[in-house]
This record gives C-alpha cells, sequence and structure tokens, in this order.
DNA sequence: GCGTGTACGGTACTGAGTACCATTTGGAAC
DNA sequence: GTTCCAAATGGTACTCAGTACCGTACACGC
C-alpha cells in the first residue's frame, strides 16, 4: 500500500518516521502493560529515547498516539469517496446504501491490521477519555459522510440522518465484534441488514 | 416537579445546595464570556467565593460543572422507562418505538429550562473536549435504552442497534435544531418519521 | 567544506487534579 | 447552654500535562 511515498525518502524524513514508530511501539506497550492514565509522557520519552519536548513535537497531546493509525482511515474514506459511482442519492435508502459501502471501506482498511485493532480496541473501551476521543473520530466520518452526501444531491435533513444511522451501525458492530477486526466488520453488515430489512417489511 | 426533596432539608443541607448552585452560575457565566478552555477554576472558585479544593469537591473536574443537568435527564429516562408499558419488543420496529418514546422524554425535560439548554448547546459545540463529554453522557443513556431493550425480550443484537439508532436520531436532531430544545425536540420526532418512513415505505 | 533551515533537548512556566492537613461549623444528645 | 461528633471547608504541597523559549546539533543543498 505505501511503499511509494512521494519522490524519494530523504534521511531526515527516515529518522523522522522511525522516531514517530518508536514513540508509537514504546507507548501502546506502556499502555497495555499498566493503563494508559498511569503511563507519563517522561516515562515513554525516556524508554523512546527522546526528550519530553519532543514527544510534543510529534503528537499533540498524549491520547494522539492512541489514535495515530488516524490517516490511513481517513485516506481509505476520501479513496472509497472518490470511486463511488454517481448514483443517485436522495431518499434515505439510497443515501444509505452509499454510506453503507464508505464505511465498510473504513472498516476493511481496519481489519488490514487486525493486530493493532486489538488493542486499540481494548485501550478505548478500558478508558472512558479515550474512547470520548474515539466518538470524536466517529463524529468526524460522519461530518464527511455528510457532507459527501449534501455534494451528491441528498437533502440535508435526510443526508444528516443517514450519516448518523450509519455511525449507529459502527457503533453496534464495534459493541458486538470486540477486539476482533473482522468481526466488526461482519456485524457491521449485519446491522446495516436489520436496518434495510425492517425497510423492506 | 423537585419541591418534595426528602423528609425537611437541614440547614446544612441549604448551605451546600446553595454553594453548589453558585458555583454552577459563576461557572456558567466565566465560560460563555470568555469561553470554558480559558477560564481557570481558580478564577471560579474567587469569583463563586470558595477555595480552590472544595470546586473539586462539589464537581470531580472542570468539565463537570458543564454536565449538572444530568441527574435531571437521568430522572426523566428513569421515570419514563418505570412508565413505559409492557409491550412486545421482539423486532427492531417494536424497539425503536419503545426507545423513541424514551429519547422523546430526555428531550421534554430538557425542553423545560430552555435558556439552559441554550447555553448549553452553544458551550458544547464550541469545545471539542466538550462535546467529547457531551456524547460520553450519549453513550450512558444508549446503555440504559439497551439494557431496558434486553430486560424486555428484545435479542441483543437487536436492543443495540435500536439503541443505537435512536441516539443517531437524537444526534441528527443536535445538528438539525441548533441551541432550541423545543426544536430539537421536534428535529428529534421527524428523524425518527423519516427512519419509519423508510420502513413503511 | 560551508551556510541554512530543520529537528532536537533542556529549562521554566501555567493550570488541572490529588493528598493531606488543621480549622470551622452544623447537628444531635444530654 | 454545653459538649461531642461528623461533615464541610480552606490551605499547602505535590504530580503531571501541555506550552514557550532558547541554544545546539545535524541533515541538506551548494
Amino acid at each position: 500500500m505505501s511503499t511509494n511515498n512521494g519522490p524519494v525518502e530523504s534521511l531526515r524524513d527516515r529518522k523522522r518516521r522511525q522516531t514517530r514508530e518508536r514513540i508509537i511501539e514504546t507507548a501502546f506497550a506502556l499502555f497495555m502493560e499498566r493503563g494508559f492514565d498511569v503511563v507519563t509522557v517522561d516515562e515513554i520519552a525516556q524508554r523512546a529515547e527522546i526528550g519530553r519536548t519532543t514527544f510534543f513535537r510529534y503528537f499533540g497531546d498524549k491520547q494522539e498516539v492512541v489514535f495515530s493509525t488516524e490517516d490511513d482511515f481517513l485516506r481509505a474514506l476520501t479513496a472509497a469517496m472518490h470511486d463511488a459511482p454517481a448514483e443517485p442519492l436522495q431518499d434515505l435508502a439510497q443515501a444509505l446504501a452509499t454510506s453503507r459501502r464508505l464505511l465498510l471501506a473504513i472498516c476493511t482498511e481496519a481489519a488490514r491490521n487486525p493486530g493493532h485493532y486489538a488493542v486499540y480496541h481494548r485501550l478505548v473501551e478500558q478508558h472512558p477519555e479515550l474512547e470520548d476521543r474515539h466518538t470524536r473520530k466517529t463524529r468526524h466520518y460522519a461530518d464527511l459522510l455528510e457532507k459527501h452526501l449534501i455534494d451528491h444531491g441528498t437533502p440535508p435533513a435526510t443526508a444528516v440522518l443517514a450519516a448518523q444511522l450509519t455511525v449507529a451501525c459502527y457503533q453496534a458492530a464495534w459493541r458486538l465484534g470486540s477486539h476482533d477486526a473482522t468481526a466488526v466488520l461482519r456485524e457491521a453488515n449485519d446491522a446495516f441488514d436489520l436496518l434495510l430489512g425492517a425497510t423492506a417489511a
């Protein structure tokens, strides 16, 4: 996937990427070992062999390390949006069909790294403050979804609801398919079936 | 509503309630005036004429002041749950009908104090960290909803989805009916109509 | 090699939240 | 009213997250 990163990777870029990865690995190890809240930034910095200041140059705050894979998901989403067929998106059912496909693109991306997802899931469910931040991410996806729908002709009220319903399916899947990215993907599909099955009945 | 609070209100209880209210009023005034993040707890404590320590005795953290009306909503929800008719709750449509009624009970409670709601809405939408916490509240409601459904015979997967869909309708309403509690109540109703309308079609 | 900009580490600061202290004060029993 | 007790309070001191600033080292382009 990311074997071709721009022109060439300079020494500086490589070092930067390496320290970033070292921070992430160190932090995740410590968080899983002893819990997010009791691990201090100082500790992470020491073990990763960097200064405290440097940590905050790479990540805005302590929580941000946990959400470091965010960019991959956003890339997957925007790619899926770009590939989306230009179909009519007037009513709720049509809007849901599209946003379903977009959500599944994100889940599929998550399933590409099941180990990381499992750890992430565990951390988030054990720490309310991380769960808060996790739902902020989800809100952001909803915003992007909503915008995409509106840009393709969906009436605002319908688009807002469709985006939120999609998030609802994801949240349900998150609760039901814990720790396992593939299970979450399947549960999200089931949730949509259940939701749309009610539509068909 | 709350004219009969237990046996009798002692002097101690009255003083406690008064300081609590003084803290809330002071904090909201300062937050609205200058923004949540730049107001310090020291400042709130000084203006409310209490010690910094006392502030944290009344509220676990600075954010908690913003969500001080939480208890009223929870009371309204549990009351509505208790009053709910014992109807069959097997399929998604039935579960949604019930959770719709419960959600509207909460919104109605919120509409009883429109001024506060408007300020609350404004604060939350202007500060991501408060929005994080706001959705934590919403998650909590979803949990209660889900439990209620399961306790009344709804299959777990259906209950989880129904609870999340209800939250979705609320979130859509929150976005569409900004600042105005009555408008949010109406939008939540509309969202359910749209959702169930797709069901009927 | 030689400037230049970027990354880095260190110090010092503010503010949130916690732990512990002594003091005050309301309530109750006599 | 006095006495005793528990609850409420205010203050001090601490840890840690996050920010601002400064001097230094190093990769890069020439």
